[in-house]
DNA sequence: CATCGGCATTGATGAACATCAAGAGCCGCT
DNA sequence: AGCGGCTCTTGATGTTCATCAATGCCGATG
């Protein structure tokens, strides 16, 4: 279980690092980060296919990876764009149900495997890990909604918008970076990358933002978020 | 705690045939029901709010409620609708957020609102109770998405055959009853109620369906299924 | 340095769905 | 039966965004 280059303590500790197993005491974490597995994938390799069984849950170790679906028509929409430190595929876990999206590497990515079964041994007798699971599952669940209302009831411009102001807890909070291609960060905001940039032209016309390659400053946040305008 | 026309025991036994409660023993159901209140709601008296606080969970023993939110515009779109018999509101109660939408009485109903607190001891000590929220949990965030997916991927008449197809459980699979108003079917639905009309209107032509008020009898389950082309 | 290929922009057109505006059917009520 | 108020339908028009098709840009590579 222990990949060439990282010894079984160095994984108890990155194990250890992830807010969700904050509350399990060594003994606990051992067992966990001995049925854990370490995947390496090179740019464009799938993790798992929509439909694929869910065993376990992911962590992203380092590099970037894409959840997305196909469309009727072939086309692919991005759901979610995993970044190093985050974890996806705990919820569906949980249920007897195929994964609902498919996962492929946008670069070189290290990622670990946490199957289930150790994590539902630590559930009995650690009712703060159980809450933990919950309170993760929830701010997921309510993700959710909140994508559902932007999807239904707010225009292009607003959606672009929602994603621009987004808190990213950098250092400058009116200067942010694309994390990836704007034809994949159009997807995840179910627009035509055509659309996502005339959209983009339009706000710096008007003078609320300036679009540098990748690089994008909110110049006039007041007025973005007045655009926005919540129900 | 107890409502008038209920008895403590009547509470309880209403309690215990929750399937989320399977699991509880008579004591840890006792504290739980002693916790609980009981609320009616004439049609069209609000629950709760966008916004408010999420202290507990509703679970709706008669009537009918929907969950909802207001766009930009002040327009309304419905994200569920809840019969009797089906809890809502479980997820935001185990983080520190409001509700994400509002929730209305569509005919006089009658609820129990199980308030975190009792839960969460509950939790301590009853590893199989955390594992059914964790499942119940899940099977939400599943739902939604394949709501996203149908939203961002479907048109208007794959997302009327979605719902069409639904399984309900009832003892004909080929013929429903609309839950509610058409008008509040199509905002679910994300769409306008002239659309739905129209869409109906089709498949009625095309000979897939055929509606009589409320009532809608499949005629052709497999060519519809066959519009509806997953990815 | 020249060229190639992916990414991004821009313009012209089109399709899907919303909006606006009437009217039709269908109650329950007096 | 006749009225008023719903819900639902139907038609005409409008808006938003996708699609199609060039072209520009820029970094990588021989």
């Amino acid at each position: 279980m222990v990949p060439g280059n990282m010894t079984h303590d160095d994984l108890t500790t990155t194990l250890g690092k992830i807010p969700l197993f904050a509350s399990l005491d060594d003994d606990e974490l051992g067992v966990i980060s001995h049925a854990t597995h370490h995947h390496r994938l090179l740019r464009g390799e799938m993790l798992f296919q929509k439909g694929d069984p869910a065993l376990g849950f992911y962590y992203l170790v380092e590099g970037q990876v894409k959840l997305a679906l196909l469309a009727p028509d072939g086309q692919e929409k991005v759901i979610q764009l995993i970044e190093p430190g985050m974890t996806f595929g705990e919820a569906v876990m949980f249920i007897e149900r195929p994964f609902p999206a498919y996962a492929e590497a946008l670069r070189a990515s290290q990622l670990l495997f946490i199957p289930r079964t150790p994590l539902i041994e630590a559930l009995n007798g650690n009712p703060g890990f159980a809450l933990k699971l919950l309170a993760g599952l929830s701010t997921r669940l309510h993700g959710m909604v909140n994508e559902i209302e932007a999807l239904s009831t707010r225009n292009a411009t607003q959606r672009v918008i929602g994603f621009l102001v987004a808190d990213r807890g950098h250092d400058d909070p009116d200067t942010l970076a694309l994390p990836a291609s704007k034809a994949l960060i159009a997807s995840q905001l179910n627009l035509t990358p055509e659309t996502f940039s005339r959209v983009l032209h339009d706000l710096q016309q008007r003078q609320l933002i300036e679009v540098d390659g990748r690089t994008i400053r909110l110049l006039d946040r007041d007025t973005l978020l007045g655009q926005e305008e919540p129900g």
